[in-house]
DNA sequence: GCAAAAGTGTTAGAAATACACCCATGC
DNA sequence: GCATGGGTGTATTTCTAACACTTTTGC
């Protein structure tokens, strides 16, 4: 069998990250032909020995230079006619980026970064926006099977703030005191001694997510569900 | 930027068949270098103006011509060095194949395919043996919130089958009335005037799945969950 | 003292689990 | 008539869902 190939592959990385309250995405803008100045994902060819994810990791950091904290492959998109330059395959990967991270982006130096909230997309390039909408799925899932969430948020948090990521991305109102019970049941939290306010109303508690445990416990056999 | 990448593209089929109350497995023969004589995945090169599914399709096609049920991307493997001949990544997919089907897949000309039982694997090409158990980890969690089992299963089939399907797969015991309750509560099943008898004990009553129930059912929200 | 968000328990209904006996057939 | 697998109901426990008042702070 001959082998006469000349099939591109790309990597994508749909880049979340979560801010006021609104889950927010990391696009680039074109510089170059094909959808020049329109908004596209992060990513770009993989090297010919270089793996899939060291090939996103060094996309994001060549071009948006942020922080990643959690990254998983997507799925991979290759219809023929998806790049209209020549073929080309993109496994898309998914990532998650902590609040504290937000600003590094901006002061990228490459190409036009920005913060899109998810609800204010512009238009995309190539098949970027079916990208998105599968990646958007596989998040709001996850969120109910795995404690991905704490992903989006800072190193110490608000349980409000948690409670309202879960409201946001599910997008359906949530019971305080059930949610809190369920999630404080799990015991994959840790109360910090420390609290915060936001000027108004009573100050919070900060919280932690204790990562170790929650591994020791799903080795056991633990699910985390809500 | 310039381009010049010299990564080829295939598809690797793992393909799933339930038959003697056991899971089994659709390897072929490899005729040759490299793992010349070794079992692998059935799968190939993808064409150039070919979808990922279209390949993935025609290479089971060629090499087993075996009936295909339900076809699902699983995951691209892309390690640099998982080819030995030269950079290949695979896109891998896994399939669900009816009972009736299986000696179609025997009586190919290409080269040797059979089915193995999934305990019984023999030494696998490549790293055909991760991408497996990928496979094998997904239709397991797939089994238990989306009724893909009944892709495994005949046309129609027996309660009984079913379950056991569930309890081989998922490696737990079930009890039967309680699952039935369940599985019947759903009202996804159609139960026919038809019995069979395997010789021996009461003649069971057959099932058949409702596939357009289903789907309508989903759009309004059902999630199954077993 | 009032506006604003944090923190906290109880109860009723729903769902999951545990469990055992009779039925229809082949031999 | 006995061995084999098919078919069914109830009671208990567990989980889910609904619901409102008190606390702490800033102004």
């Amino acid at each position: 069998m001959t082998i006469s190939q000349t099939i591109k592959v790309a990597v994508d990385a749909v880049v979340f990250g979560y801010r006021n309250q609104a889950l927010h995405l990391l696009l680039i803008q074109r510089k170059l032909q094909p959808y020049e100045g329109g908004w596209a994902l992060p990513g770009g060819f993989v090297l010919d020995n270089e793996s899939l994810e060291a090939a996103v990791q060094r996309e994001l950091r060549e071009e948006t230079n942020v922080t990643i904290n959690y990254l998983e492959q997507l799925y991979t998109f290759g219809a023929p006619e998806r790049d209209p330059r020549f073929r080309a395959i993109a496994v898309a990967y998914y990532a998650l980026v902590k609040p504290d991270a937000f600003e590094i982006a901006a002061s990228t130096d490459a190409d036009d970064v920005r913060w899109f909230d998810i609800n204010a997309l512009p238009e995309l390039a190539f098949d970027h926006a079916e990208i998105i909408r599968h990646a958007l799925r596989r998040l709001r899932n996850k969120l109910t099977y795995e404690p991905v969430g704490f992903g989006l948020l800072s190193e110490k948090f608000l349980f409000s703030d948690f409670e309202k990521l879960y409201s946001t991305l599910l997008n359906k109102p949530i019971d305080r005191r059930n949610f809190r019970k369920k999630v404080m049941s799990f015991g994959i939290l840790t109360e910090l001694d420390e609290k915060r306010s936001d000027g108004k109303g009573r100050p919070a508690n900060l919280f932690q997510f204790n990562e170790d445990q929650y591994f020791k416990m799903k080795n056991q056999g633990f699910y985390f569900e809500l």
